[in-house]
DNA sequence: CAACTAGCGTTATGATATAACATATGGTAT
DNA sequence: ATACCATATGTTATATCATAACGCTAGTTG
């Protein structure tokens, strides 16, 4: 039912690199950390993450420019996401919340606003830090 | 009260090309729309956007790399402005919705996360596309 | 097999942002 | 006034993030 294809080679690199830590990592550090496997352009790190990202495998943390693995491997909807970002440890946090979708969506249909992609992010100090 | 420091040239030039319209502009298109005014590199342009940006008189939109005088121009508080960016048009309507500032506060607080830079962004179609 | 689609590899280039250093300007304490 | 300090500026070079364009490969579907 849930649309799940396949990974390919480059796909599942990306994937498993990111999966192994909860710090968010640029495509160029993917690239470098992976030129062992044989990755040697950006674009084919780019193309994985394409991929991943449209399948909600993967987020893309608009402001740092990185990548994290999902942490919700389960969720189906990934509308209305929090991600609080710690500038001291680098570590991400994810957390979705009713709440805050319903908010949301409210202030969007007081525009007549068709939300298509949603990006929450907050910026900070995390609870260890 | 308010801690509103006069604008040097650099950033008087910013801020005005920046409030002649409600599309979001990238640095470096401020640059050569700038040039005639004499600007020549792009750290002309960072300079003044960093100063303007740390001011609340332009934000700028992480999900597409490019900035926008703010629209509320009285306001104090931009802890929680919701941007509704639209991919036909490229407008950007800019809110304050206490709801959302509630809801994410309380996400935060569970996450033990001290917040210090919030960015919420929605892409889609705006009313009128 | 022919045609189609998706992925891959590679080179080149475009777009966004900052480092480093020298010079200039304005306030202020002495 | 002058010595000092903080801030802004101008300039060159470079770092970082992302995509265009091209040709090839492999699977698959008619």
């Amino acid at each position: 039912m849930t649309d799940v294809p396949d990974l390919t080679r480059n796909q599942t690199l990306v994937l498993d690199k990111l999966s192994k830590t909860d710090q968010p990592m640029s495509a160029y550090t993917l690239l470098d950390e992976l030129r062992g496997d044989g990755l040697k352009a950006p674009l084919q790190v780019y193309r994985a993450l394409d991929k991943l990202v449209a399948q909600g495998r993967v987020h893309r943390l608009e402001s740092i420019s990185a990548f994290v693995a999902c942490q919700r491997p389960d969720c189906t909807s990934h509308a209305a996401t929090v991600f609080m970002i710690c500038e001291k440890c680098g570590k991400v946090a994810e957390r979705a919340d009713a709440g805050v979708a319903i908010a949301l969506s409210a202030v969007a249909r007081t525009e007549g606003f068709a939300v298509e992609k949603t990006s929450i992010e907050l910026r900070g100090a995390c609870g260890k830090c």
